[in-house]
DNA sequence: CCCCAAATAAGATAGAATCCTATTTACGAA
DNA sequence: TTCGTAAATAGGATTCTATCTTATTTGGGG
């Protein structure tokens, strides 16, 4: 909640300039969302974003902080941070490696790169305090679902 | 499963002698849990583990197949994809950023780099499919937790 | 071979995310 | 401005993942 107000002006503007233009309702419930999430840096949780826009609008379900989150990733105006969180996934593999995450079917693929093994933790990572480990996460879609086949 | 069989009994050797060493037991249901693991490269949820496992264990439970795994991930033997899946978080910033995850507090701050605005899709990367996107995720402990703040 | 703390099975439980349906609302068109 | 309609919402029901509870079993040291 430590954003710059005009940061938030920016994006709130623009957020309704781009519903207009993808025929999204402005309904105030929509707005008071996004209003939440684009004032906050921490990520949150609808949970959280429940509890800022209830001291706006007492009567709003959970369900439509749901809704109008995914309806907005599906539309690019927001996105979910982190991969797949549908549920827990695990690895055996520990030694360093990157990860190729499908946007399409979810299937994560390991690969190790020689470029990228000898690159330091950002000095402006640094700042936020003691970095352990560090791996580089690509989206796309996988060969196979670009062949249209089926996950 | 279409691990080199060397790379498998590679790791259930390592796992055996790492459960000795960690005095965890070597249970039946603990070596089949690891051995589906290990001879998966799909990064599977624990119902994709449950339905191998079940052909040799087929009075085994869901419970089983998470405890072990937690704690496997606990004594460093095996690792959980991505950031903590126990519930979605969202994110409005959707310009180009890399994430900086306390593995305390589970907090997620942004972050921009020059250094590392320039890098380009590894190779190893493309070989799976159309990459889209990009971001690094770094691990750590923040500053916060560092001075032994409660989240 | 015995013992007992650790591990397991199976059902109960908690909690996140989605679904269902009656009601309300945004907004284009008259 | 008013009207009509498809979209959106509230609230409860439902589904599903993950954890907890408890009685029973078991690995492995002594």
């Amino acid at each position: 909640m430590t954003l710059p107000r005009e940061t938030v002006e920016a994006r709130l503007a623009a957020f309704r300039e781009a519903c207009v233009q993808k025929r999204l309702r402005l309904t105030h419930q929509r707005m008071e969302v996004f209003r939440a999430l684009a004032s906050s840096e921490e990520h949150p949780d609808v949970e959280s974003i429940h509890r800022v826009v209830r001291k706006r609008i007492p009567t709003i379900s959970p369900d439509t902080i749901y809704r109008n989150l995914k309806l907005l990733a599906e539309h690019g105006l927001v996105s979910v941070a982190g991969m797949s969180a549908d549920r827990l996934r695990f690895d055996a593999n520990m030694g360093p490696h990157h990860h190729f995450v499908c946007v399409k079917c979810g299937r994560i693929r390991d690969f190790t790169s020689r470029e990228l093994e000898h690159i330091a933790f950002p000095a402006e990572a640094r700042a936020f305090g003691a970095p352990c480990s560090m791996h580089l996460e690509v989206k796309g879609v996988c060969s196979a679902c670009q062949k249209g086949r089926k996950p």
